[in-house]
DNA sequence: CGAGCAATTGGTAACGATACCAAACATTAG
DNA sequence: CTAATGTTTGGTATCGTTACCAATTGCTCG
């Protein structure tokens, strides 16, 4: 038994986190009046309620949330949350649109990085669900692979799929325009007269590497220009691929004059591939223009001119955020999953995101 | 009531996850049975095992993990990592190390945005402790305002600090080798003859920025070279503030002729001055040699020639990770606490991080 | 001054899971 | 065939917290 409350020694040897009940026997209460003032509940004497109150500071109590989440009716508090990379500083800024919400709705987010991996993936969202999260948000890894993001293998936990869809089901998404963007950075290399237009993309099983390229297409086929099918290079994850390809292609018989490049990296190889050849061959060679999907921090330090299909990370994860609360809070219930695409935003000369 | 095993309906309607209990009830067992089963335990009829695994799978039952915390003995699995900003690729970065080791001891983390306020920072660390994380890691808003962080506020919670230290206390902690680097740096430039070296910083309450202008101060110390004051600036928390700084300085009668920057948006700014002032005034001006601290994507696109001092935050995050794993494993129960500096990389010619 | 009412406090049970023990059952040796 | 041993199963209690109700106290008003 501890000394009654005239102890007033620290006794910090807590091999176990104090309890409520530890707290109210210092304080000579009941559990129960314990609980009372540490949920500030009503109708509690002022007297009493410094005493638990002091009685909890001296100790260093803290409510178990995980206990408190077994009453029923009560939350985690979690979001769970799983990206492919989480270190791509894309799903960073995305992350942080997330975290924002989600605090501001006073949740917090658990995060786990699937590296592209379905099978990590349905690891990680099992592991969330045995946490009772009260929804995920998930970058699938592969569409291909995904039964265990079926809403109805979740036990009721709402979904927002996040900058990647997953055709078969019927799950809330939040994607960017890729088809448009593409579509709008193809045509002005259209208008501005190229007819020869490399495409550095992606592994087209990625919707987004394919939606990019389809809005490629959808421009040339809407201005009636064939596509130089030579010219067309998707498999480049990173940016020594892309760097690698588009060298090839410079020196290929009918070479581009311009590039378009369906993301990050692509557009940084093209810059390095374009910036090498034009050190070797000097100013006989013609300028070669490059347009880029995802904006890109150091776009007016390119060494060569650079447009940029931006959009912002960020505002995609507040979007996300925002669809799963509302559902969390059943503000959504009955409706039918949706998808919502972000507008992206052709910018000739960059100066950052939004 | 439930109807009897007999009943094969899908029977979705889970307005709350299945217990242990409906998984018995269904299987016809006892719930110690089932949670035998289910936890992988000895001693289990083959035919009760699949009954109950079959119950399981139907009903599409999780383990509880909270109220499975709530046992003697049990730990949550989780890790609370406070970052001042999750949006800074940097710390992206270092995140995705920290998952990485948190990952592999099979522990997830949980994950909040300080946004640089201590009181934030604050109740992250509390929320983080109500719900009973393992240990902590936390990029300091402000060692002036850290009281919370002390250990003997934690609850017993082991805490580690990554890439900010706080004086005053006694904390496990993992950094680079600011005050290295930044004096490597500075030798180098001044081994090169350069005798008026700006340097643009940070705030200097901001620990590191400190300790890098310390190794600035040092490097032109032992080179018994005088630091120009008026070269110094500090201050610059963006890029465009450091693109003015630099550009004032250039204007200065005793400009600099080379450049210190003490990290990324230092260099991004100094970049960017350098390269409007050699396109303003073309030949005659001599370049100006720029080295950054922080490695950098594209420091071989850049239009001015740039060293860097690299460093690892991937390695950050997985040394900061481990050292808390180790904490928590009582490896170094007894141990007082720990520095660890990460060493740095002065790159003349940058090729990428390790 | 006592009935009537509100304010305050405490006891009990339950959330979901499982460690511990006891009971039931099967198996083998003597 | 019985005793002894091992295997399998179930009952009970508990982790920390709080909803619900009952018990107690203090107060007001007729």
């Amino acid at each position: 038994m501890n000394a009654p409350s005239g102890d007033d020694e620290p006794a910090k040897l807590p091999t176990r986190p104090p309890t409520i009940k530890d707290v109210a026997e210092r304080a000579q209460v009941s559990p129960m009046t314990a609980s009372r003032v540490l949920a500030g509940g009503p109708n509690v004497r002022p007297q009493m309620r410094r005493r638990v109150e002091h009685a909890a500071s001296e100790l260093g109590y803290r409510r178990n949330e995980n206990a408190r989440s077994l009453r029923p009716g009560h939350k985690s508090g979690l979001i769970g949350v799983t990206i492919t990379n989480i270190a791509n500083p894309y799903y960073a800024e995305m992350q942080g649109g997330i975290e924002e919400i989600a605090a501001k709705a006073n949740r917090r987010i658990i995060v786990g990085n699937s590296n592209e991996d379905p099978d990590l993936e349905r690891q990680l969202v099992a592991d969330f669900i045995g946490r009772r999260v009260e929804g995920l948000i998930v970058v699938p890894a592969d569409p291909t692979h995904a039964d265990h993001l079926a809403p109805e293998s979740l036990g009721g936990s709402p979904i927002v799929f996040a900058s990647r869809s997953v055709p078969g089901l019927d799950v809330d998404t939040v994607l960017i325009d890729d088809l448009g963007g593409a579509y709008e950075a193809t045509s002005r290399l259209l208008d501005e007269g190229h007819r020869q237009i490399a495409f550095l993309g992606t592994r087209t099983s990625v919707l987004t590497g394919q939606r990019r390229l389809q809005g490629y297409r959808n421009a040339h086929r809407d201005h009636n220009v064939p596509v130089y099918e030579h010219l067309v290079r998707t498999g480049q994850q990173e940016a020594v691929g892309a760097e690698r390809a588009l060298t090839e292609l410079l020196a290929h018989e009918i070479p581009p004059t311009a590039v378009f490049s369906a993301n990050n990296r692509n557009t940084v190889g093209a810059i390095r591939a374009i910036a090498r050849i034009r050190s070797t061959r000097t100013s006989e060679t013609p300028a070669i223009r490059l347009i880029g999907f995802d904006w890109f921090e150091f776009a007016d330090l390119s060494p060569v001119p650079l447009s940029v299909v931006a959009h912002d990370p960020r505002e995609l994860g507040r979007r996300t955020a925002q669809m799963l609360l509302d559902r969390i809070d059943g503000a959504r219930g009955g409706l039918a999953a949706e998808t919502v695409e972000l507008p992206v935003y052709l910018q000739l000369t960059p100066e950052g995101p939004k």
